[in-house]
RNA sequence: GCGGGCGUGGCGGAACGGCAGACGCGCCGGGCUUAGAACCCGGUGGGCUCAACACCCGUGCAGGUUCAACUCCUGUCGCCCGCACCA
């Protein structure tokens, strides 16, 4: 209607555990059940008339879908970061660049190596790699899962408990795009919270790694954010899973040995949740290590604590409990020595005695921490002193130092970890890769996608307390040969004996890219055309996506950093996915509480003269708002009220109920009023008795008015999202223009003809089933959706005359017609002139008149 | 603890720094009806008042800026969401 082409469609992203887990419960393949669900959830779609380009309808499911979910992975598998470019490139380019010399790895020149080297220094730079490490391992899920997917130590889906095993496994290196997925945030219009989200999840901090001396041992690399504070650093900590702690055990005597064991043990058999349940009580084990301070030279204990995270920074800190919280309580629980080395701004008069001499409030013991900025002190040694500098100029100082001495360097550390995707699940996208007997990974050409999973009778998870597969109970599947599963003839032969890759893609997968299948679904040559994508990328990327605040570290950032691979491989040409992302609000629902907060089913509360008591008890309950939920019982279907009252009514309600991005309650009496709105529209157009046209036989100027200034709101207000005032504009229209029901001749009041088909139009975006309708009974064969919106004349926006507020010292005392052309001091003169704001005045002298032309005029007396 | 957001009638909610409460629900009164439903008309923040006029008070609370503050600033309380031993 605006003359703009728009792609509204509709999919299903049916991988992934909601699926199976459904199946699972019910038995039946998860093949059927997505199918089958998909089905009623389309024809529940279809009855609330929104308008889908069905014809562009697909499910992540669908293998000739899932066949490009597997080519963009192997992109990636295919390509790896050039930190310099700040881009990624095809794995062939660093190839070259090792062949070239320009690169080596391990110490070794490209010549120098083996295969299998060669092999290893590739596999270290691809964007989808194997990875051994520490992985999120949820037992009652039967899969490991992402760090995004952990929310206190239990799994995002269903609340389970979650512990840490060590396990190979495909993982994405998102870490390379911190940077860039951090810096093109404010380049998108998100939402800020959800842009803060994910400013938190990446976790940029500023700091430097120190390198430690050990004794009779390897070196540690500690990351700090207040390398600052390097003269305070009493002692070290490493977390428990930390590589040195096994050589500390093996140095110590045997009864700090088994100490230190326990201990070890004791963090790792603990579950996260444990972990953080415990967490304000400090524990830990010295290890019996001393390392050297660099900078003070001092000698200090290397305790192991699980107060120190192996997956942030090294796994190591150098302790400054004068100056980090964490620190002051282990020291203090351990009573290992605390010194201060920053003072306070407003302490440090006249500034710190440069010559290792403190002042005395330097001296005096520490009651706490003392985190902030301020000014070094007690930080002079071996050619470096930062004594009475700031604390941003010290850090920079140490740093320098540090680099100096080649024991460190300033270093940027993030939050963010790399990306595990691999899952022990049965219902996602298999990894079109497979091993061969020495257990290297080779992949399947690009022609051969997709790799469909094999059908199977037992889809079940495999019930086991390690990470098992149950793709790996399909062997004639897994056990197979290069030539059949599709690797490229010159890197395997076709008869070499090869397993396939049992492990499956998380539900993630699909709708990391899907919004750019939408923009060509049926291309059976890309993933999608390069034409339909700049077409329909063009501008930054889709240009409005609505959807839930709860991707916001999940979805969100996934697809971003899929988006940006594709886009530095150039098979996209904007580097976001999504320009403006708009979070709509939850519709919740009315539920009770009791005086202790807890909540109560709205079937289990009566009402007596207008306060709520629980059924049973008789105690009184007061109504709150709540999700809704089975259990309390107050899930609105919205079927029912399609039924009753129309798709129509039940959309407009839902806009109607007030902002988009705003949780509201619904409230099914409410419903009244946006039905009776409808039914007022249908009897301004049509006669009920006879079902014919009602038209007015004279256009009333004030209702013509009306009408332009409810086009320009409703146009306006619809743009913003603001649907709820949109609407309320189109009542007061029909308000104004419905007649009384004891009218006798209906062509008096109204609308026209004209005002009809106009109206009509501006109503059909909320309500298109009624709009189509009255738009063929006033004799339009076809629909007005290819109608243009009705124009607005800016000249009825004006009345010759408008009421204007006259406020004495800001208090309204009179209300004036004036004419709405009038000029500021023509209004000024008019209002002083007028009698009834005289006696307001009462004779004080007038000071000073504020004049807003068509709203108000403020005389300020003396 | 840190970050993001929100506090307006009985309820959902309106309001470029410029007439607080649009619109809807509910409620009150009236019309139509034997009666009710539906529909139509009018009223509806609180106080004061028999009533009207007038006046006073009102956007969580306390201050501030301004001729003028729901709106901007400072502090504070409450609620929601996210993160959380991240060195």
């Amino acid at each position: 209607m605006r003359g703009c082409n728009v792609l509204h469609p509709m999919g299903w992203d049916a991988f992934g555990l909601p699926a199976e887990q459904y199946a699972v419960q019910t038995n039946v393949h998860p093949a059927i059940t997505t199918r089958k669900a998909i089905d009623t959830f389309r024809a529940q779609l279809q009855r609330f008339g929104l308008s889908y380009d069905w014809s562009r309808e697909f499910a992540t499911i669908d293998p000739e879908f899932h066949r490009w979910t597997q080519w963009i992975w192997l992109r990636c598998y295919h390509a790896w970061y050039d930190r310099a470019a700040k881009k990624a490139k095809p794995v062939t380019e660093l190839v070259k660049s090792f062949e070239r010399g320009e690169r080596m790895h391990g110490g070794k020149a490209w010549a120098a190596m083996s295969a299998g080297e060669r092999r290893s220094a590739i596999d270290s730079y691809r964007l989808a790699y194997l990875g051994e490490q520490m992985v999120n391992w949820c037992p009652r899920l039967g899969t490991v899962l992402a760090n995004e997917e952990v929310i206190d130590g239990r799994s995002e889906r269903g609340g389970y408990p979650v512990t840490r095993v060590p396990l190979r496994q495909w993982m994405f290196r998102i870490t390379e795009y911190a940077e860039r997925l951090l810096e093109d945030l404010k380049s998108i219009d998100w939402p800020e919270s959800t842009r803060a989200q994910q400013t938190e999840w990446i976790g940029r901090s500023e700091g430097a790694e120190i390198r430690f001396e050990v004794n009779g041992c390897d070196p540690i690399t500690v990351f700090t954010t207040r390398p600052d504070t390097l003269f305070g650093a009493t002692y070290m900590v490493l977390a428990p899973e930390h590589p040195l702690v096994e050589r500390a055990m093996a140095l110590a005597s045997p009864a700090k040995a088994k100490e230190l064991r326990a201990y070890v043990a004791a963090a790792r058999n603990r579950a996260d949740v444990d972990r953080q349940a415990e967490s304000k009580t400090k524990t830990g084990v010295d290890t019996g290590l001393r390392a050297r301070n660099p900078a003070t030279g001092a000698d200090i204990p290397v305790w192991v604590a699980d107060y120190v995270l192996m997956g942030y920074g090294t796994g190591a800190i150098m302790a400054v409990p004068g100056h980090d919280e964490r620190d002051f309580e282990f020291a203090k629980a351990f009573s290992l020595p605390i010194v201060r080395v920053v003072m306070p701004r407003g302490d440090a008069k006249g500034g710190v005695d440069a010559a290792n001499e403190p002042l005395d409030a330097a001296n005096e013991p520490l009651d706490a921490a003392f985190s902030d900025d301020g000014i070094a002190c007690r930080s002079s040694g071996d050619g470096i002193s930062i004594d009475g500098l700031p604390t941003a100029q010290a850090k920079a100082r140490v740093i320098e130092w540090v680099e100096r001495r080649g024991i460190g360097r300033g270093r940027i550390n993030y939050k963010l970890r790399d990306w595990l995707f691999s899952r022990q699940r049965y219902w996602g996208e298999p990894f079109p890769i497979v091993f061969d007997e020495a257990g290297n990974h080779h992949p399947v050409s690009e022609s051969h996608l997709p790799v469909r999973l094999p059908e199977v009778e037992d889809f079940r998870p495999i019930e086991s307390e390690t990470p098992t597969p149950p793709l790996g109970k399909a062997t004639a599947w897994v056990l197979t040969t290069a030539g059949e599963a599709g690797v490229d003839p010159a890197i395997l032969p076709p008869s070499t004996r090869v397993r396939r890759e049992t492990n499956t893609m998380p539900g993630w997968a699909g709708s990391c890219w899907y919004y750019l299948r939408y923009c060509d679904p049926r291309n059976e040559q890309r993933f999608v055309g390069a034409d339909a994508e700049r077409y329909w990328m063009q501008g930054g990327g889709v240009d409005l996506y609505v959807g839930g605040a709860e991707h916001a570290v999940l979805h969100l950032l996934y697809a971003r950093f899929w988006h940006k691979v594709l886009y530095d491989l150039g098979e996209v040409t904007t580097p976001e996915p999504f320009r403006k992302l708009f979070h709509q609000g939850m519709i919740t629902s009315w539920a009770y509480s009791r005086a202790d907060r807890s909540l109560v089913a709205v079937d289990q509360v009566e009402e007596r003269h207008g306060a709520f008591f629980e059924k049973g008890s008789g105690e009184p309950v007061t109504q709150t708002v709540a999700k809704m939920s089975k259990s309390l019982r107050n899930v609105i279907n919205p079927e029912g009220v399609i039924a009753e009252y129309g798709a129509d009514t039940m959309r407009l309600y839902e806009m109607a109920m007030g902002p988009l991005e705003q949780s509201k309650p619904w409230n099914t009496r409410d419903i009244a009023g946006v039905f009776r709105f409808l039914q007022r529209v249908w009897r301004l157009a049509i006669d009920e008795r006879t079902g014919e046209l009602l038209l007015a036989a004279r256009e009333d100027p004030a209702i013509e008015r009306t009408l332009h200034r409810t086009i320009a709101r409703v146009a306006a207000d619809t743009e913003r999202l603001a649907f709820n005032t949109a609407i309320s504009a189109m009542i007061e229209l029909v308000n104004a223009a419905t007649r009384p029901t004891q009218m006798t001749d209906p062509t008096q009041g109204g609308l026209t003809r004209s005002q009809l088909e106009r109206f009509t139009l501006t109503l059909a975006p909320y309500a298109p089933h009624l709009a189509e309708e009255v738009w063929s009974k006033l004799g339009h064969a076809r629909s007005l959706s290819n109608e243009p919106w009705p124009t607005v004349d800016p000249a009825q926006l004006v009345d010759d005359e408008v009421e204007i507020a006259v406020q004495v010292l800001g208090r309204i005392k009179a209300r004036m017609l004036v004419p709405s052309k009038a000029s500021a001091a023509d209004i000024e003169a008019l209002v002083l002139a007028d009698e009834s704001v005289a006696q307001h005045l009462a004779g004080k002298p007038v000071r000073k008149v504020i004049v807003v032309p068509g709203r108000m005029v403020n005389i300020v007396t003396g």
